[in-house]
RNA sequence: GGCCCGUUCGUCUAUCGGUUAGGACGCCAGGUUUUCAUCCUGGUAAGAGGGGUUCGACUCCCCUACGGGCUACCA
């Protein structure tokens, strides 16, 4: 890279940030550390009747979340005053006021009532209304207007716009790293709204002015901005400035159906569209993150970074490291990726194996504790050796393994109806003495013992086994036998065989 | 409607003119586990359609279809 690099991610504060937000950041945040370049985090908080207080700090919580922290933004290494958009009104204001003086900008003054009434005539005509050289003379601008009336107006504060004096008859080449040569006739482009009436900038102006005073190298956005970069390479030509490159990211749909991942489509389908919980204060509503349902950050990240890139080798499981390495714009998707929860899942199993027991067993230690369940983080490391192969999230250890702490109360009927024979009863009361004479209590040799015993009468194993999981666990499932018994103990191993014997007998 | 972008297994994707079109998720089957899950092995399954260009096209060009985005004093 030839000069310094660096990259913003600009949400705006409206609601939770989505996790398509979040891969936008990603990718912003990949590209910066690959090039040893700044990622930069700006509010752009211009629109004030969306505007959501809690959002911001939202914002900020996923990005530490989720191990892509920015270097310099609200509140961290603010080197170019504010940046919250909101703050900087007066920046916009003048350099809107510049493009006036240029030629490149002019006032207008009609309402939006006004351009409603146009453009549904338009529309009932058959035609498109378009904002531009077709018909700027004739509106109510200051292009058609006179000096004086226009200071006239000014002065009396009458409501009004700053627009953008798109050129006529151009077709501009256009730059996409993603994308390639995209062409655009600047006929077909309208005179945007770059100030609002009530002193606050449209995206468009802000967009610019800041991406060029904070010295952005490259703009790293959603497909959504694609259609506005034409305006915007017009503006960088307007105020004289070299435009960033930019690259536009395709856009992540919903898992079925049409159009693009909506919230409703992870109510619907029962996975998280956000990265944290989201509490909207006015109606009390909370939207779970993929924090809460117990998805690692490295997981999450994982996932997200190989939606709509692929770095070309067979490898899917990359560290935050490993994805910076490899990170390359070129290599990033033209078309829109379907979300998939499924594979989602899978990312997260991958990483919850691949955590030592030890820090599996941290974790779930307050589960148990929850529970009543006082275990020594010694046993519960050993367990978590046991049933984590089994598991997705730490929360799925405890229906995992609960009957390691709590005797079964009840038992797959199913299954006592298939197993329990005449002899049965008098068997397991011969294993219990087996299980009783056993001084050295280990997974390894009660099992010797036990299979010696029964290989010796010539029992079939299963008239063994089956019922023995069925008195220990309650079903037919679970992990190896005696590694639950060494776990359990002696003394809980024989009362619940002689409960289990107890129970089945009046079942039968 | 207008403008722009896109289109390889059901899904995420590899392939940057010559491959039996590869991998992963899911699904199915077999094996391991005398249980269940995991795991292992195997299988299923794709270049939207039509024209060109070329000795040769998934790959380049055009058209159509479909999908997506934008079309606000929202970002």
């Amino acid at each position: 890279m030839k000069s310094k690099v660096r990259v913003r991610f600009a949400p705006s504060p409206t609601g939770p940030l989505h996790i398509g937000g979040v891969r936008t950041a990603l990718f912003n945040y990949l590209f910066a550390k690959k090039h040893h370049g700044t990622f930069i985090l700006r509010i752009e908080d211009t629109d004030r009747t969306r505007f959501v207080p809690t959002a911001e700090q939202y914002i900020v919580d996923s990005l530490n979340w989720s191990g892509i922290p920015f270097d310099e933004g609200v509140g961290k290494n603010e080197k170019f005053g504010s940046y919250r958009q909101s703050e900087r009104a007066e920046i916009y204001k003048k350099y809107a006021t510049e493009l006036i003086e240029n030629g490149w900008g002019y006032y207008a003054f009609d309402t939006a009532e006004e351009l409603d009434i146009l453009r549904q005539n338009y529309e009932k005509e058959g035609n498109t209304f378009i904002y531009n050289h077709h018909n700027r003379q004739q509106l109510n601008t200051s292009l058609k207007l006179t000096q004086d009336e226009v200071n006239d107006k000014l002065k009396t504060r009458c409501p009004y716009v700053i627009r953008f004096k798109t050129p006529e008859n151009e077709i501009l080449v256009l730059n996409d790293i993603i994308r390639g040569e995209i062409k655009m006739d600047t006929n077909t482009l309208d005179d945007k709204v770059l100030f609002k009436s009530g002193g606050m900038p449209t995206y468009h102006l802000a967009n610019i002015v800041d991406d060029h005073l904070m010295e952005i190298s490259h703009v790293i956005r959603g497909e959504e901005w694609l259609p506005s970069m034409a305006l915007h390479i017009l503006l960088y030509r307007a105020f004289n400035w070299t435009p960033p490159l930019f690259a536009h990211l395709p856009l992540i749909l919903k898992p079925v159906g049409k159009g693009k991942l909506s919230k409703r489509d992870g109510e619907q389908l029962g996975f998280p569209v956000f990265p944290l919980e989201f509490v909207n204060e006015e109606t009390g509503e909370t939207v779970k993150g993929y924090k809460e349902e117990g998805y690692f950050p490295a997981a999450f990240i994982n996932m997200l970074a190989l939606l709509g890139w692929n770095p070309g080798i067979e490898q899917e499981i990359f560290s935050l490291d490993e994805l910076v390495q490899l990170f390359d714009l070129e290599k990033v998707g033209k078309s829109g990726s379907k979300f998939d929860p499924e594979k989602t899942k899978w990312f997260q199993h991958q990483y919850l194996i691949q955590q030592s027991d030890r820090l599996l067993a941290q974790l779930f230690q307050p589960i148990l504790i929850d529970k009543n369940i006082d275990e020594s983080l010694e046993r519960i490391t050993k367990l978590v050796s046991l049933i984590k192969e089994r598991a997705t999230f730490v929360a799925d250890f405890w229906d995992l393994s609960d009957f390691f702490f709590i005797s079964p109360n009840v038992y797959d009927e199913k299954a006592i109806n298939k197993q329990w024979k005449e002899d049965t009863e008098s068997l397991l009361l011969t294993l219990i003495d087996i299980i009783k004479n056993t001084e050295e209590f280990t997974s390894d040799i009660l099992e010797s013992k036990v299979k010696e015993w029964i290989t010796l009468n010539e029992i079939s194993f299963g008239k063994i086994m089956q019922p023995l999981r069925l008195s220990l666990v309650g079903s037919l499932k679970g992990p190896h036998l005696f590694d639950i018994i060494e776990f359990i103990g002696k003394e809980a191993t024989i009362n619940r065989i002689l409960k289990f014997i107890e129970v089945a007998k009046n079942q039968k």
